[in-house]
DNA sequence: AAGTATTATTCGATAATATCGAATAAAGAA
DNA sequence: TTCTTTATTCGATATTATCGAATAATACTT
Protein backbone atom coordinates (compact mmCIF):
# COMPACT_ATOMS: atom_id res chain seq x y z
CA UNK A 1 0.00 0.00 0.00
CA UNK A 2 2.80 2.92 0.97
CA UNK A 3 5.34 1.04 -1.03
CA UNK A 4 4.27 1.96 -4.46
CA UNK A 5 4.70 5.31 -3.62
CA UNK A 6 7.47 7.20 -5.37
CA UNK A 7 9.61 9.10 -2.21
CA UNK A 8 11.00 12.03 -4.18
CA UNK A 9 7.79 12.99 -5.66
CA UNK A 10 6.00 12.57 -2.51
CA UNK A 11 8.11 14.97 -0.84
CA UNK A 12 7.83 17.34 -3.39
CA UNK A 13 4.00 17.33 -2.77
CA UNK A 14 4.70 17.58 0.95
CA UNK A 15 6.74 20.47 0.23
CA UNK A 16 4.09 22.52 -1.37
CA UNK A 17 1.82 21.49 0.90
CA UNK A 18 3.72 23.10 3.83
CA UNK A 19 4.56 26.13 1.39
CA UNK A 20 0.62 26.26 1.06
CA UNK A 21 0.03 26.62 4.83
CA UNK A 22 2.88 29.27 5.06
CA UNK A 23 0.95 31.46 2.98
CA UNK A 24 3.96 33.09 2.06
CA UNK A 25 7.61 32.75 1.12
CA UNK A 26 9.52 30.91 3.75
CA UNK A 27 13.12 30.06 3.30
CA UNK A 28 14.91 26.85 2.45
CA UNK A 29 15.98 26.13 6.27
CA UNK A 30 12.13 26.89 7.53
CA UNK A 31 11.32 24.00 4.89
CA UNK A 32 13.98 21.80 5.88
CA UNK A 33 12.95 21.95 9.37
CA UNK A 34 9.29 21.61 8.84
CA UNK A 35 9.56 18.66 6.42
CA UNK A 36 11.94 17.08 8.91
CA UNK A 37 14.02 16.29 5.41
CA UNK A 38 18.12 17.66 5.06
CA UNK A 39 18.86 20.89 3.85
CA UNK A 40 20.10 19.64 0.87
CA UNK A 41 17.23 17.28 -0.36
CA UNK A 42 15.04 19.63 0.36
CA UNK A 43 16.72 21.86 -2.26
CA UNK A 44 17.35 19.53 -4.70
CA UNK A 45 13.42 19.04 -4.62
CA UNK A 46 12.84 22.68 -5.08
CA UNK A 47 15.06 23.26 -7.63
CA UNK A 48 13.41 20.82 -10.06
CA UNK A 49 10.30 22.26 -9.39
CA UNK A 50 11.22 26.03 -9.91
CA UNK A 51 12.27 24.65 -13.36
CA UNK A 52 8.86 24.18 -13.99
CA UNK A 53 7.37 27.87 -12.16
CA UNK A 54 5.83 25.23 -9.48
CA UNK A 55 8.09 27.17 -6.93
CA UNK A 56 9.16 30.05 -7.06
CA UNK A 57 11.92 31.97 -5.18
CA UNK A 58 12.35 35.26 -4.62
CA UNK A 59 15.35 37.49 -4.54
CA UNK A 60 15.89 37.16 -0.83
CA UNK A 61 15.90 33.65 -1.43
CA UNK A 62 13.11 32.52 0.28
CA UNK A 63 10.86 30.29 -2.01
CA UNK A 64 7.13 30.39 -2.29
CA UNK A 65 4.42 28.68 -5.01
CA UNK A 66 5.22 29.11 -8.39
CA UNK A 67 2.83 30.75 -11.25
CA UNK A 68 2.22 27.35 -13.22
CA UNK A 69 0.06 26.23 -9.72
CA UNK A 70 -2.05 29.12 -10.88
CA UNK A 71 -2.25 27.57 -14.31
CA UNK A 72 -3.28 24.62 -13.48
CA UNK A 73 -5.25 25.04 -10.73
CA UNK A 74 -7.55 27.55 -13.36
CA UNK A 75 -7.38 24.27 -15.35
CA UNK A 76 -9.03 22.22 -12.90
CA UNK A 77 -11.71 25.24 -11.74
CA UNK A 78 -12.52 25.79 -16.00
CA UNK A 79 -13.74 22.02 -15.73
CA UNK A 80 -16.45 22.89 -13.05
CA UNK A 81 -19.35 23.70 -15.90
CA UNK A 82 -21.95 25.95 -13.33
CA UNK A 83 -19.38 27.98 -12.17
CA UNK A 84 -20.26 31.35 -14.26
CA UNK A 85 -24.09 30.62 -14.49
CA UNK A 86 -24.39 30.26 -10.42
CA UNK A 87 -22.76 33.80 -8.98
CA UNK A 88 -26.41 35.70 -9.68
CA UNK A 89 -28.20 33.07 -7.60
CA UNK A 90 -25.89 33.50 -4.72
CA UNK A 91 -26.29 37.12 -4.88
CA UNK A 92 -29.92 36.96 -4.87
CA UNK A 93 -29.89 34.08 -2.00
CA UNK A 94 -27.39 36.46 0.08
CA UNK A 95 -29.65 39.34 -0.36
CA UNK A 96 -33.07 38.10 0.93
CA UNK A 97 -31.30 36.08 3.70
CA UNK A 98 -28.94 38.33 4.71
CA UNK A 99 -26.50 35.77 5.29
CA UNK A 100 -23.08 34.45 3.38
CA UNK A 101 -23.65 32.17 0.56
CA UNK A 102 -21.28 29.59 -1.44
CA UNK A 103 -20.73 27.09 -3.59
CA UNK A 104 -18.71 24.19 -2.93
CA UNK A 105 -17.65 21.51 -5.25
CA UNK A 106 -16.73 17.99 -3.99
CA UNK A 107 -14.12 15.41 -5.61
CA UNK A 108 -14.96 12.38 -3.57
CA UNK A 109 -12.71 13.12 -1.06
CA UNK A 110 -12.50 17.37 -0.35
CA UNK A 111 -14.91 20.05 0.05
CA UNK A 112 -13.54 22.95 -1.43
CA UNK A 113 -15.54 26.57 -1.93
CA UNK A 114 -15.37 28.05 -5.01
CA UNK A 115 -17.40 30.89 -5.10
CA UNK A 116 -18.78 33.17 -2.59
CA UNK A 117 -20.82 35.88 -1.63
CA UNK A 118 -20.93 37.90 1.53
CA UNK A 119 -24.13 39.22 3.34
CA UNK A 120 -25.63 41.67 4.53
CA UNK A 121 -25.27 41.41 8.43
CA UNK A 122 -22.30 42.59 10.43
CA UNK A 123 -20.11 39.61 11.19
CA UNK A 124 -19.28 37.37 8.31
CA UNK A 125 -17.24 33.82 8.28
CA UNK A 126 -17.55 32.81 4.70
CA UNK A 127 -15.07 30.43 3.87
CA UNK A 128 -12.02 32.08 1.38
CA UNK A 129 -11.94 30.60 -2.36
CA UNK A 130 -10.25 27.68 -2.77
CA UNK A 131 -9.85 26.44 0.94
CA UNK A 132 -11.13 22.87 1.78
CA UNK A 133 -13.87 22.49 4.50
CA UNK A 134 -13.91 19.89 7.30
CA UNK A 135 -15.96 17.15 6.41
CA UNK A 136 -17.45 16.40 10.00
CA UNK A 137 -17.97 19.91 10.88
CA UNK A 138 -19.50 21.66 8.33
CA UNK A 139 -23.17 21.33 6.53
CA UNK A 140 -21.56 21.29 3.31
CA UNK A 141 -19.08 17.97 4.58
CA UNK A 142 -21.78 16.04 6.18
CA UNK A 143 -24.27 16.98 2.85
CA UNK A 144 -21.49 15.37 0.65
CA UNK A 145 -20.48 12.74 3.22
CA UNK A 146 -24.23 11.30 3.20
CA UNK A 147 -24.03 10.79 -0.70
CA UNK A 148 -21.14 7.80 0.25
CA UNK A 149 -21.70 4.32 1.86
CA UNK A 150 -21.20 3.77 5.41
CA UNK A 151 -17.61 2.02 4.75
CA UNK A 152 -16.71 5.21 2.41
CA UNK A 153 -17.47 7.94 5.13
CA UNK A 154 -15.48 5.29 8.06
CA UNK A 155 -12.51 5.87 5.64
CA UNK A 156 -12.75 9.50 4.90
CA UNK A 157 -13.37 10.24 8.17
CA UNK A 158 -9.94 8.58 9.48
CA UNK A 159 -7.82 10.08 7.10
CA UNK A 160 -8.90 13.65 8.04
CA UNK A 161 -9.83 13.14 11.64
CA UNK A 162 -13.16 14.55 13.62
CA UNK A 163 -11.33 17.47 15.69
CA UNK A 164 -13.66 18.91 18.05
CA UNK A 165 -13.64 22.82 16.88
CA UNK A 166 -15.85 23.67 19.65
CA UNK A 167 -18.05 21.93 22.16
CA UNK A 168 -20.78 21.13 19.46
CA UNK A 169 -18.59 19.50 16.86
CA UNK A 170 -19.96 15.36 16.22
CA UNK A 171 -16.69 13.35 16.95
CA UNK A 172 -18.33 9.94 16.94
CA UNK A 173 -19.03 8.27 14.42
CA UNK A 174 -22.27 6.50 15.64
CA UNK A 175 -23.65 10.09 15.94
CA UNK A 176 -22.24 10.90 12.85
CA UNK A 177 -24.31 7.79 11.36
CA UNK A 178 -27.35 8.90 12.61
CA UNK A 179 -26.99 12.48 11.26
CA UNK A 180 -25.79 11.72 8.27
CA UNK A 181 -29.31 9.46 8.08
CA UNK A 182 -31.33 12.52 9.19
CA UNK A 183 -29.95 14.67 6.38
CA UNK A 184 -30.50 12.18 3.52
CA UNK A 185 -34.45 12.23 5.00
CA UNK A 186 -34.60 15.89 5.38
CA UNK A 187 -33.01 16.52 2.05
CA UNK A 188 -30.23 18.98 3.55
CA UNK A 189 -27.58 19.68 5.92
CA UNK A 190 -27.23 21.72 8.93
CA UNK A 191 -24.35 23.00 11.01
CA UNK A 192 -25.11 24.16 14.51
CA UNK A 193 -21.86 26.02 15.85
CA UNK A 194 -20.04 22.97 14.80
CA UNK A 195 -17.21 24.60 13.31
CA UNK A 196 -17.36 27.70 15.19
CA UNK A 197 -19.61 28.88 18.30
CA UNK A 198 -22.24 30.61 17.43
CA UNK A 199 -22.04 30.35 13.63
CA UNK A 200 -24.89 28.35 11.70
CA UNK A 201 -25.69 27.26 8.31
CA UNK A 202 -26.87 24.56 5.69
CA UNK A 203 -26.40 23.38 2.37
CA UNK A 204 -28.08 21.93 -0.32
CA UNK A 205 -27.09 19.68 -2.72
CA UNK A 206 -27.29 20.53 -6.51
CA UNK A 207 -27.94 17.81 -8.65
CA UNK A 208 -26.60 16.87 -12.46
CA UNK A 209 -28.74 16.12 -15.01
CA UNK A 210 -27.75 12.33 -14.33
CA UNK A 211 -28.21 12.82 -10.71
CA UNK A 212 -25.06 13.42 -9.01
CA UNK A 213 -24.31 15.61 -6.57
CA UNK A 214 -20.87 17.70 -7.41
CA UNK A 215 -21.67 20.57 -6.12
CA UNK A 216 -23.82 22.33 -3.01
CA UNK A 217 -25.17 25.47 -1.95
CA UNK A 218 -24.55 26.22 1.63
CA UNK A 219 -25.56 29.98 3.99
CA UNK A 220 -23.75 30.66 6.68
CA UNK A 221 -24.38 33.57 9.57
CA UNK A 222 -25.09 34.57 12.99
CA UNK A 223 -28.76 33.27 13.96
CA UNK A 224 -30.70 32.80 16.69
CA UNK A 225 -31.08 29.11 16.50
CA UNK A 226 -31.36 26.59 13.80
CA UNK A 227 -35.01 26.33 14.99
CA UNK A 228 -35.86 30.57 14.56
CA UNK A 229 -37.79 31.70 11.69
CA UNK A 230 -35.33 33.25 9.97
CA UNK A 231 -33.58 30.33 9.65
CA UNK A 232 -36.04 28.34 8.62
CA UNK A 233 -37.02 30.72 6.00
CA UNK A 234 -33.39 31.01 5.01
CA UNK A 235 -33.33 26.99 4.46
CA UNK A 236 -36.54 27.71 2.41
CA UNK A 237 -34.93 29.94 -0.25
CA UNK A 238 -31.70 28.41 -0.09
CA UNK A 239 -33.52 24.79 -1.09
CA UNK A 240 -35.45 26.52 -3.76
CA UNK A 241 -32.46 28.52 -5.32
CA UNK A 242 -30.57 24.81 -5.43
CA UNK A 243 -33.58 23.23 -6.81
CA UNK A 244 -33.35 25.60 -9.81
CA UNK A 245 -29.47 25.38 -10.57
CA UNK A 246 -30.23 21.58 -10.26
CA UNK B 1 23.53 22.46 -14.30
CA UNK B 2 21.00 20.00 -14.88
CA UNK B 3 22.40 17.07 -12.96
CA UNK B 4 21.16 18.47 -9.70
CA UNK B 5 17.81 18.09 -11.27
CA UNK B 6 15.69 14.97 -9.83
CA UNK B 7 14.40 12.78 -12.07
CA UNK B 8 11.30 11.62 -11.01
CA UNK B 9 10.16 14.86 -9.53
CA UNK B 10 10.83 15.98 -12.94
CA UNK B 11 8.58 13.62 -14.81
CA UNK B 12 5.81 14.31 -12.56
CA UNK B 13 6.04 18.04 -13.38
CA UNK B 14 5.98 17.09 -17.26
CA UNK B 15 3.15 14.67 -16.61
CA UNK B 16 1.34 17.46 -15.17
CA UNK B 17 2.01 19.65 -18.06
CA UNK B 18 0.47 16.95 -20.48
CA UNK B 19 -2.36 16.85 -18.44
CA UNK B 20 -2.73 20.30 -18.62
CA UNK B 21 -2.52 20.43 -22.25
CA UNK B 22 -5.04 17.60 -22.81
CA UNK B 23 -7.76 19.92 -20.45
CA UNK B 24 -9.31 16.73 -20.01
CA UNK B 25 -9.40 13.34 -18.49
CA UNK B 26 -6.73 11.09 -20.38
CA UNK B 27 -5.81 7.13 -20.09
CA UNK B 28 -2.47 5.93 -18.67
CA UNK B 29 -1.69 4.92 -21.94
CA UNK B 30 -1.86 8.61 -23.62
CA UNK B 31 0.56 9.84 -20.65
CA UNK B 32 2.79 7.35 -21.63
CA UNK B 33 2.71 7.70 -24.90
CA UNK B 34 3.12 11.45 -24.71
CA UNK B 35 6.04 11.94 -21.76
CA UNK B 36 7.94 8.74 -23.46
CA UNK B 37 8.21 6.90 -19.98
CA UNK B 38 7.09 3.30 -19.75
CA UNK B 39 3.66 2.67 -18.38
CA UNK B 40 4.83 1.55 -14.99
CA UNK B 41 6.70 4.56 -14.17
CA UNK B 42 3.90 6.85 -15.19
CA UNK B 43 1.39 4.66 -12.76
CA UNK B 44 4.16 5.18 -9.82
CA UNK B 45 4.06 9.08 -10.30
CA UNK B 46 0.39 9.28 -10.82
CA UNK B 47 -0.53 7.11 -8.09
CA UNK B 48 2.12 9.05 -5.64
CA UNK B 49 0.30 12.68 -6.97
CA UNK B 50 -3.02 10.92 -6.35
CA UNK B 51 -2.76 10.57 -3.03
CA UNK B 52 -1.89 14.59 -2.47
CA UNK B 53 -5.04 15.08 -4.55
CA UNK B 54 -3.06 16.95 -7.55
CA UNK B 55 -3.93 14.17 -9.84
CA UNK B 56 -7.36 12.72 -9.68
CA UNK B 57 -8.42 9.29 -11.13
CA UNK B 58 -12.02 9.21 -12.51
CA UNK B 59 -14.56 6.24 -12.53
CA UNK B 60 -13.16 5.47 -15.74
CA UNK B 61 -10.16 5.12 -14.77
CA UNK B 62 -8.80 8.34 -16.88
CA UNK B 63 -6.77 10.93 -15.40
CA UNK B 64 -6.70 14.58 -14.78
CA UNK B 65 -5.89 17.01 -12.95
CA UNK B 66 -6.74 16.93 -8.65
CA UNK B 67 -8.49 19.19 -6.73
CA UNK B 68 -5.30 19.94 -4.29
CA UNK B 69 -3.76 22.49 -7.54
CA UNK B 70 -6.78 24.48 -7.35
CA UNK B 71 -6.00 25.03 -3.67
CA UNK B 72 -2.58 26.14 -4.58
CA UNK B 73 -3.29 28.02 -7.13
CA UNK B 74 -5.41 30.23 -5.26
CA UNK B 75 -2.93 30.80 -2.50
CA UNK B 76 -0.85 32.09 -5.23
CA UNK B 77 -3.01 34.57 -7.43
CA UNK B 78 -4.16 35.51 -3.33
CA UNK B 79 -0.95 36.94 -3.08
CA UNK B 80 -1.07 39.36 -6.03
CA UNK B 81 -3.04 42.34 -4.42
CA UNK B 82 -4.39 44.19 -7.19
CA UNK B 83 -6.68 41.74 -7.99
CA UNK B 84 -9.95 42.68 -6.48
CA UNK B 85 -9.45 46.79 -6.85
CA UNK B 86 -8.58 46.64 -10.40
CA UNK B 87 -11.95 45.04 -12.19
CA UNK B 88 -13.99 48.22 -12.19
CA UNK B 89 -11.00 49.72 -14.16
CA UNK B 90 -11.45 47.32 -16.38
CA UNK B 91 -14.69 47.57 -17.27
CA UNK B 92 -14.88 51.36 -17.41
CA UNK B 93 -11.76 50.71 -20.08
CA UNK B 94 -13.64 48.01 -21.71
CA UNK B 95 -17.21 50.70 -21.99
CA UNK B 96 -14.86 53.75 -23.12
CA UNK B 97 -12.63 51.88 -25.73
CA UNK B 98 -15.44 48.74 -26.95
CA UNK B 99 -12.10 46.90 -26.96
CA UNK B 100 -11.37 43.58 -24.59
CA UNK B 101 -9.53 44.53 -21.53
CA UNK B 102 -7.13 42.37 -19.10
CA UNK B 103 -4.41 42.53 -16.73
CA UNK B 104 -1.72 40.52 -16.52
CA UNK B 105 1.46 39.33 -13.89
CA UNK B 106 4.71 38.89 -14.30
CA UNK B 107 6.50 36.71 -12.34
CA UNK B 108 9.80 37.35 -13.82
CA UNK B 109 9.53 34.62 -16.60
CA UNK B 110 6.11 34.09 -17.63
CA UNK B 111 2.89 36.35 -18.36
CA UNK B 112 -0.17 35.37 -17.55
CA UNK B 113 -3.79 37.02 -17.64
CA UNK B 114 -5.21 36.97 -14.42
CA UNK B 115 -8.32 39.36 -14.91
CA UNK B 116 -10.29 40.19 -18.17
CA UNK B 117 -13.51 42.00 -19.31
CA UNK B 118 -14.97 41.43 -22.72
CA UNK B 119 -15.71 44.73 -24.65
CA UNK B 120 -18.73 45.92 -26.92
CA UNK B 121 -17.46 44.58 -30.32
CA UNK B 122 -18.33 41.30 -32.17
CA UNK B 123 -15.30 39.12 -32.46
CA UNK B 124 -13.36 38.89 -29.10
CA UNK B 125 -9.99 37.12 -28.84
CA UNK B 126 -9.24 37.94 -25.26
CA UNK B 127 -7.01 35.74 -23.30
CA UNK B 128 -8.60 33.38 -20.83
CA UNK B 129 -7.52 33.87 -17.43
CA UNK B 130 -4.78 31.68 -15.99
CA UNK B 131 -3.47 31.22 -19.50
CA UNK B 132 0.53 31.89 -20.19
CA UNK B 133 0.94 34.48 -23.19
CA UNK B 134 3.77 34.66 -25.63
CA UNK B 135 6.73 36.85 -24.71
CA UNK B 136 7.39 38.05 -27.67
CA UNK B 137 4.24 38.44 -30.12
CA UNK B 138 2.04 40.47 -27.30
CA UNK B 139 1.75 43.63 -26.33
CA UNK B 140 2.22 41.99 -22.31
CA UNK B 141 5.03 40.03 -23.29
CA UNK B 142 7.19 42.96 -24.82
CA UNK B 143 6.43 45.60 -22.30
CA UNK B 144 7.53 43.15 -19.48
CA UNK B 145 10.58 41.97 -21.62
CA UNK B 146 11.46 45.89 -21.99
CA UNK B 147 12.18 46.22 -18.25
CA UNK B 148 14.80 43.53 -18.31
CA UNK B 149 17.97 43.29 -19.55
CA UNK B 150 19.60 42.26 -22.38
CA UNK B 151 21.25 39.01 -21.43
CA UNK B 152 18.10 38.44 -18.98
CA UNK B 153 16.14 39.15 -22.19
CA UNK B 154 18.43 36.61 -24.40
CA UNK B 155 17.95 34.17 -22.20
CA UNK B 156 13.81 34.23 -22.05
CA UNK B 157 13.62 34.22 -25.58
CA UNK B 158 16.07 31.54 -25.68
CA UNK B 159 14.02 29.30 -23.55
CA UNK B 160 10.37 30.35 -25.09
CA UNK B 161 11.30 30.50 -28.59
CA UNK B 162 10.41 32.98 -31.12
CA UNK B 163 7.76 31.36 -32.99
CA UNK B 164 6.08 33.00 -35.90
CA UNK B 165 2.32 33.51 -35.33
CA UNK B 166 1.81 35.83 -38.23
CA UNK B 167 3.85 37.15 -40.81
CA UNK B 168 4.19 40.15 -38.56
CA UNK B 169 5.68 38.36 -35.68
CA UNK B 170 8.99 39.75 -34.56
CA UNK B 171 11.48 36.52 -34.82
CA UNK B 172 15.12 38.53 -34.75
CA UNK B 173 16.66 39.14 -31.74
CA UNK B 174 17.91 42.49 -33.38
CA UNK B 175 14.86 43.64 -34.37
CA UNK B 176 13.07 42.50 -30.86
CA UNK B 177 15.97 44.86 -29.04
CA UNK B 178 15.23 47.47 -31.42
CA UNK B 179 11.22 47.73 -30.34
CA UNK B 180 12.34 47.06 -26.51
CA UNK B 181 13.78 50.57 -26.92
CA UNK B 182 11.10 51.77 -28.28
CA UNK B 183 8.72 50.84 -26.03
CA UNK B 184 11.12 51.67 -22.98
CA UNK B 185 10.73 55.57 -24.61
CA UNK B 186 7.56 55.49 -25.16
CA UNK B 187 6.20 53.93 -22.12
CA UNK B 188 4.22 51.65 -23.58
CA UNK B 189 4.09 48.41 -25.79
CA UNK B 190 2.09 47.65 -29.06
CA UNK B 191 0.94 44.68 -30.90
CA UNK B 192 0.06 44.97 -34.43
CA UNK B 193 -0.95 41.58 -35.66
CA UNK B 194 1.94 40.02 -34.26
CA UNK B 195 -0.30 37.19 -32.44
CA UNK B 196 -3.37 36.71 -34.44
CA UNK B 197 -3.97 38.02 -38.25
CA UNK B 198 -5.58 41.66 -38.19
CA UNK B 199 -5.33 41.47 -34.13
CA UNK B 200 -4.20 44.84 -32.42
CA UNK B 201 -3.73 45.88 -28.86
CA UNK B 202 -1.61 47.60 -26.22
CA UNK B 203 -0.22 47.15 -22.85
CA UNK B 204 1.01 50.02 -19.80
CA UNK B 205 2.54 49.22 -16.71
CA UNK B 206 1.10 49.33 -13.58
CA UNK B 207 4.09 50.39 -11.34
CA UNK B 208 4.19 49.37 -7.86
CA UNK B 209 5.16 52.13 -4.70
CA UNK B 210 8.29 50.64 -4.98
CA UNK B 211 8.52 51.75 -8.80
CA UNK B 212 8.58 47.72 -9.94
CA UNK B 213 6.71 46.58 -12.17
CA UNK B 214 4.44 42.76 -11.72
CA UNK B 215 1.30 44.08 -13.23
CA UNK B 216 0.06 45.41 -16.92
CA UNK B 217 -3.06 46.52 -18.60
CA UNK B 218 -3.95 46.03 -22.00
CA UNK B 219 -6.44 45.64 -24.61
CA UNK B 220 -7.11 43.62 -27.92
CA UNK B 221 -9.59 44.52 -30.53
CA UNK B 222 -9.81 44.46 -34.66
CA UNK B 223 -8.67 48.35 -35.34
CA UNK B 224 -8.08 49.41 -38.61
CA UNK B 225 -4.51 50.42 -37.74
CA UNK B 226 -2.80 51.26 -34.78
CA UNK B 227 -2.23 54.98 -35.99
CA UNK B 228 -5.81 55.41 -36.32
CA UNK B 229 -7.77 57.51 -34.09
CA UNK B 230 -9.67 55.21 -32.23
CA UNK B 231 -6.62 53.37 -31.43
CA UNK B 232 -4.67 56.13 -30.39
CA UNK B 233 -7.49 57.23 -28.40
CA UNK B 234 -7.62 53.74 -26.77
CA UNK B 235 -4.01 53.92 -25.67
CA UNK B 236 -4.71 56.96 -23.99
CA UNK B 237 -7.61 55.99 -22.13
CA UNK B 238 -5.55 53.01 -20.92
CA UNK B 239 -2.41 54.74 -20.24
CA UNK B 240 -4.31 56.74 -17.86
CA UNK B 241 -6.67 54.14 -16.29
CA UNK B 242 -3.08 52.87 -15.82
CA UNK B 243 -1.91 55.73 -14.15
CA UNK B 244 -4.17 55.75 -11.57
CA UNK B 245 -4.06 52.33 -10.73
CA UNK B 246 -0.22 52.42 -10.01
C1' DA C 1 35.36 47.94 6.54
C1' DA C 2 36.29 43.77 8.61
C1' DG C 3 34.37 40.13 11.18
C1' DT C 4 30.69 37.17 12.54
C1' DA C 5 26.50 34.72 12.05
C1' DT C 6 23.14 32.90 9.19
C1' DT C 7 21.51 30.80 5.28
C1' DA C 8 21.93 28.97 0.51
C1' DT C 9 24.37 25.96 -2.47
C1' DT C 10 27.64 22.35 -3.97
C1' DC C 11 29.96 17.88 -3.55
C1' DG C 12 30.75 12.92 -3.42
C1' DA C 13 30.43 8.30 -1.40
C1' DT C 14 26.88 5.21 -0.35
C1' DA C 15 22.81 2.77 0.17
C1' DA C 16 18.46 3.01 -1.26
C1' DT C 17 14.96 2.96 -4.66
C1' DA C 18 13.08 4.43 -9.13
C1' DT C 19 13.02 2.17 -13.37
C1' DC C 20 11.68 -0.92 -16.86
C1' DG C 21 9.87 -4.98 -19.25
C1' DA C 22 7.08 -8.50 -18.64
C1' DA C 23 3.25 -10.74 -16.36
C1' DT C 24 -1.31 -10.32 -14.51
C1' DA C 25 -5.73 -8.39 -13.63
C1' DA C 26 -9.59 -5.84 -14.83
C1' DA C 27 -12.77 -3.68 -17.79
C1' DG C 28 -15.22 -3.16 -22.40
C1' DA C 29 -16.60 -4.58 -26.81
C1' DA C 30 -18.28 -7.93 -30.00
C1' DT D 1 -18.69 -16.27 -23.84
C1' DT D 2 -14.02 -14.64 -26.09
C1' DC D 3 -11.20 -11.11 -27.72
C1' DT D 4 -9.09 -6.42 -26.99
C1' DT D 5 -7.71 -2.91 -24.66
C1' DT D 6 -6.05 -0.74 -20.73
C1' DA D 7 -4.75 -0.55 -15.81
C1' DT D 8 -2.04 -2.54 -12.26
C1' DT D 9 1.51 -5.44 -10.03
C1' DC D 10 6.08 -7.55 -9.62
C1' DG D 11 11.04 -8.10 -9.09
C1' DA D 12 15.90 -7.80 -10.69
C1' DT D 13 18.99 -4.20 -11.82
C1' DA D 14 21.51 -0.20 -12.34
C1' DT D 15 20.69 4.38 -11.59
C1' DT D 16 20.31 8.11 -8.72
C1' DA D 17 18.36 10.32 -4.68
C1' DT D 18 20.13 11.02 -0.23
C1' DC D 19 22.71 12.89 3.48
C1' DG D 20 26.42 15.07 6.08
C1' DA D 21 29.87 17.97 5.54
C1' DA D 22 32.29 21.62 3.04
C1' DT D 23 31.88 25.90 0.70
C1' DA D 24 29.84 30.10 -0.98
C1' DA D 25 26.99 33.85 -0.49
C1' DT D 26 24.43 37.01 2.08
C1' DA D 27 23.05 39.79 6.03
C1' DC D 28 24.12 41.73 10.30
C1' DT D 29 27.43 43.90 13.88
C1' DT D 30 30.78 46.44 15.59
Amino acid sequence: MENKIILSVDKSMKLLEILLKFRHPVSLKTLSEHSGYPKSTVYGLLFTMMQHDVVHQYADGRYGLGIRLYELGTSVSGSWDISAAVHPALEKLSEMTGAGTFITYFDGKNVISFDRCVGTGGLQVIPEVGMRMALHATAQGKLFLSTLNRSRVLHLLRESGMAAFTPHTITDTDQMFAELDAIRVRGYAVENGEYRRGLMGAAAPIREIDGKIEYALGFVGLFRRITSDEFLSAVEMMLNAAKDLS
